[in-house]
DNA sequence: CTTAGGG
DNA sequence: CCCTAAG
């Protein structure tokens, strides 16, 4: 391509045996636009030049030319990790010096980094495809994950405009991308995630748990911090192929956008950002919050706004959406079209990413401009019928989600896969395959809907996704989140196990008839679904079933129906419980006596 | 928020 | 299971 230009002897020194890519400023002539490229060249063990793939050589433009220094720089931690070729460092230094601040930040934010990101890097799959052009080195020397967690984070904040990133990218010319990527990067982190990178970020641990807060102090911090140069690589061997092919799917979705729009793609960014918070913070700041946005979406969004009309943020259109149902007229922020939003828009593309994570989204005019936005669908996933309700449920269970997920992550472990999105989303799928029930919205809609809301739904929910969980008990205390995907679909359905109902038989003995609240935090703790009121409905159920076999005995235990049969041990019991309880909780009230005599009365009776 | 009941 | 009224 061009004259190898640059430290490569350096390079060679430095890296001991192992070969070791470096990029290096040549000048191309050839370049139309873009003057100067940089190279990777891979160092041989023996020190011999290897020139890099076409993959490996990024394009920069002229005035991006001080990002290339970035570049360098970037390496520079790398190097260090990995080996400290002090040489080499100074080599770096001195080309970097001119960026001063770069390399200020450099400085301050890798020593922070605890080592301990490196679990929380290798989880995450996604983050780094940016670094395909580093593949090479990456996998050549294992490198400490400092490196990737700067890298995680960068994109996210950084987001806009920053030059480093473009001239990273492996594909400079689609900076967007690496910005999405860091984008989801940030939403589908765990909150212990956000929080290891928080402490990455700044240096000092954080206990607070809340996502959206997280996120924004991270991006802000990392804005502040300048841009950190992402260049970094990754680091990861076992997930290289991974993360290749991952990339290589966004790539094409990149470039699939990009062929739309440049802009489309920061729209979509933004947006997809902003919904997420949404469903992080959604119980209290989904209605309120219309104008609301978050710091870094704001942030990436004047930023790119300069050239191209702003897109609406998804939260935004989520509000068009509401409106729209509502039938208001009021459009009190853009004018443009709300109704039209549903109506005319069109599902532009629909492209599934790294993971599987699913991106729909349409073409939206706005203000004269077609912008590509993430697609939410308004319809409702389940139940048609109730208009109005809609909404409402929809936000209702966002929070019950919520708190469900909430609830099984205390329990479990923080599952390694949470964030890809490929066990969400598979989850809805494996749900509605295994529940006939809802195949009634059979449309291609649907799937879209679940994917979109699912990805909402991903970060509070690693869960696993336990088939129909009621195979195994209690014991297990599989959790399952009913939550899926569907935010607004009723509680997955779960049969009631033996043990279930043994425990809650049990509780019912224990702490009476009533305390539900109490029974479910002694004996159902583990089993984050089943409620209170769950659990008031299946006594309520099994004193019927317990009652109504009681005449015909026999007979009565060998249900026909579907249901599980349960045991006349139990039924008996429930029964005996049930006199009990209806004469004990009088206790208080009437005397000993006359409750005793009641349940006696009943005993014979039965 | 927890219960109790009806749907 | 869901929803809602009550305490």
């Amino acid at each position: 391509m061009g004259t190898v230009v640059g430290t490569v002897d350096d390079c060679r020194e430095m890296f001991e045996g192992s070969s070791q890519t470096r990029i290096t400023p040549f000048s191309s002539t050839n370049q139309i636009e873009n003057p100067v490229a940089y190279k990777l060249v891979r160092v041989a063990g023996d020190g011999r030049l290897v020139p890099a793939t076409d993959e490996e050589i990024l394009e920069v433009n002229e005035t991006d030319m001080h990002i290339a220094s970035d570049a360098c720089q970037t390496l520079q931690p790398y190097t260090d990790q990995v080996k400290s070729p002090l040489e080499y460092n100074e080599e770096m230094l001195q080309k970097v010096e001119q960026e001063e601040r770069l390399d200020n930040v450099h400085g301050s934010q890798i020593p922070s980094t605890p080592p301990d990101t490196n679990i929380q890097c290798s989880n995450e799959n996604i983050l780094f495809e940016e670094d395909q052009v580093h593949h090479e080195a990456l996998l050549q020397e294992p490198v400490p994950c400092n490196i990737n967690q700067s890298n995680k984070i960068e994109p996210c904040s950084n987001a806009e405009d920053s030059p480093e990133e473009t001239a990273l990218s492996p594909a400079a010319q689609k900076p967007d991308f690496s910005r999405v990527r860091g984008e989801i990067c940030l939403d589908n982190l765990p909150i212990k995630a956000l929080q290891e990178t928080f402490r990455a970020t700044f240096g000092r641990e954080t206990t607070v748990k809340d996502k959206t807060w997280l996120k924004r102090r991270i991006a802000m911090g990392l804005i502040n911090s300048c841009d950190v140069p992402t260049t970094n690589l990754t680091i990861k061997d076992n997930k290289l192929v991974g993360k290749q092919e991952k990339s290589n799917d966004l790539t094409d979705v990149v470039s699939k956008d990009m062929g739309d729009e440049g802009g489309a793609t920061n729209s979509k960014d933004a947006p997809s950002s902003t919904g997420h918070v949404n469903g992080h913070s959604n119980a209290s700041g989904h209605g309120l919050s219309s104008h609301h946005y978050c710091p870094s979406e704001d942030y990436s969004s004047e930023q790119r706004a300069a050239k191209r009309v702003r897109k609406p943020t998804r939260r935004y259109i989520e509000e068009l959406s509401e409106t729209d149902e509502k039938q208001q007229n009021d459009k009190t922020m853009i004018p443009s079209k709300d109704p039209r939003l549903s109506e005319k828009s069109e599902v532009r593309s629909i492209s599934v990413s790294s993971g599987k994570r699913v991106t729909v989204t349409r073409m939206v005019s706005l203000a004269g401009s077609e912008i590509e936005v993430p697609y939410v669908s308004h319809v409702r996933r389940s139940r048609p019928r109730e208009n109005i309700m809609a909404l409402m449920e929809c936000h209702n269970s966002c929070l019950e989600d919520k708190a469900s997920a909430g609830e099984s992550n205390l329990n479990l472990r923080l599952s390694p896969s949470q964030l890809n999105s490929e066990v969400v989303n598979q989850d809805p799928m494996v749900k509605s395959a295994s529940r006939p029930v809802q195949k009634e919205f059979a449309t291609s809609h649907k799937n879209h809907e679940e994917h979109i809301l699912s990805e909402v739904d991903q970060d509070m929910e690693p869960e696993h996704i336990d088939s129909s969980g009621n195979s195994s008990d209690e014991n297990n205390n599989n959790d399952m989140p009913i939550i899926q995907g569907g935010a607004l679909r009723r509680k997955h359905h779960r049969a009631w196990t033996l043990s279930e109902v043994t425990k809650l038989v049990d509780g019912v003995s224990k702490y009476g008839a009533g305390k539900w609240s109490e029974i479910k935090k002694l004996s159902f703790s583990s089993q984050s679904y089943r409620t209170s009121v769950d659990l008031k409905d299946k006594w309520r159920n099994l004193l019927k079933a317990s009652f109504a076999q009681s005449p015909s005995n026999s007979m009565g235990s060998l249900k026909k129906h579907g249901s599980m049969h349960i045991p006349m041990q139990i039924l008996v019991r429930v029964r005996e419980l049930a006199e009990k309880q209806a004469l004990v909780p009088p206790v208080s009230k009437a005397t000993g006596d006359s409750n005793r005599k009641e349940k006696e009365t009943r005993s014979d009776f039965l």
